[in-house]
DNA sequence: TTGGAATGTCAACAACGCTGACATAAACTC
DNA sequence: GAGTTTATGTCAGCGTTGTTGACATTCCAA
């Protein structure tokens, strides 16, 4: 709790939250919490050979149902032949399917199928059950503040992709 | 912006912030952030052949100079296969220094040379600038908001190790 | 002093990032 | 319309970093 910067007189407002000591502390909050946040997932996916990223090409799939392989990309953010691989394997399995496009047979419109869209359930569930146990324990304030860090958070890019996906009511 | 939930009669205190709609957003944003958290770092390391574990093992290391592979272990949550394979060429680089215990003689202390505290620096200096602007643009209020959230998010034991470094003034 | 527990190392394997090379389809140029 | 360029997706191979299994060393306790 020491603190090694000058307090701020030129300013109404404490700017102590901006301290070194307060950011790395920040920091290694954002890194333990995201273990947590996927670790119940991971438990789910471990049992069937998957990996956290066909958990999620499956979320995003559910998201925007049809959408291409390169709009799936754009949103990851990994190459695509990275993508590909996960792909495969939930085209393999039954989980997703794959149709080319009809004005534009280059592409693939990706649906999740009945086996998917379980398993998306499956996962979601299990996520959603920590993150609600989470919030209720912070409280509505809270939770405000936390989606505004972490948007403040995010590159340009992506936080383009996120705004679009949050306003859209599926 | 739809809610299929009712509106809970029950309580003074609105629950939308519950909805699956209000965590599915949440669970996105946690995803896009951790991206733009990781990525000033990663950036820099992909420059030296390294990866993001060794990011964590010289953060921590330098957060708790003189630890046990067996302490960092259990803070960094991987298998001390994994970590070996790290550390090994943290010491080989010379940015890290092993020392054999003297009162347990199978313990190795780990310590960050003046070359590994530079680099720990650069590091440091990249992510911590993204949260402080993330921080800035957000305000204290939100800061607090968003890490009451994050602990509480965090596994048990995490919580643990958590709050032992954040409460710890090197 | 001997057997078991704890600590750390070495070897091999799987998931999932990456780049490079390529096939196909569409779009653009002339 | 023929040829070139651009876009999309697939296949092959590599590196980082997670995993389990086997093992050497050290400590401790029966």
């Amino acid at each position: 709790m020491s603190e090694i910067r000058p307090a701020p007189a030129f300013s109404g407002e404490s700017l102590l939250f901006l301290t070194d000591e307060q950011l790395r502390q920040g920091i290694e909050a954002m890194f333990f919490a995201y273990r947590g946040f996927t670790a119940d997932p991971d438990r789910i996916l471990e049992q069937m050979a998957y990996g956290r990223a066909h958990h999620r090409a499956i979320h995003f799939i559910n998201r925007a149902p049809g959408t291409t392989v390169n709009n799936l990309l754009a949103i990851l953010g990994v190459t695509k032949q990275s993508l590909n691989r996960v792909l495969r394997t939930l085209i393999e399995d039954g989980l997703v399917e794959s149709r080319v496009g009809t004005v534009d047979k280059r592409e693939r419109h990706l649906f999740l199928t009945e086996k998917g869209k379980a398993l998306e359930t499956r996962l979601s569930d299990a996520q959603r059950a920590r993150m609600r146990a989470a919030y209720k324990d912070a409280g509505p304030e809270a939770v405000a503040g936390f989606r505004k860090v972490l948007e403040a958070m995010m590159d340009a890019d992506m936080r383009h992709a996120y705004t679009k996906l949050r306003d859209t009511t599926s």
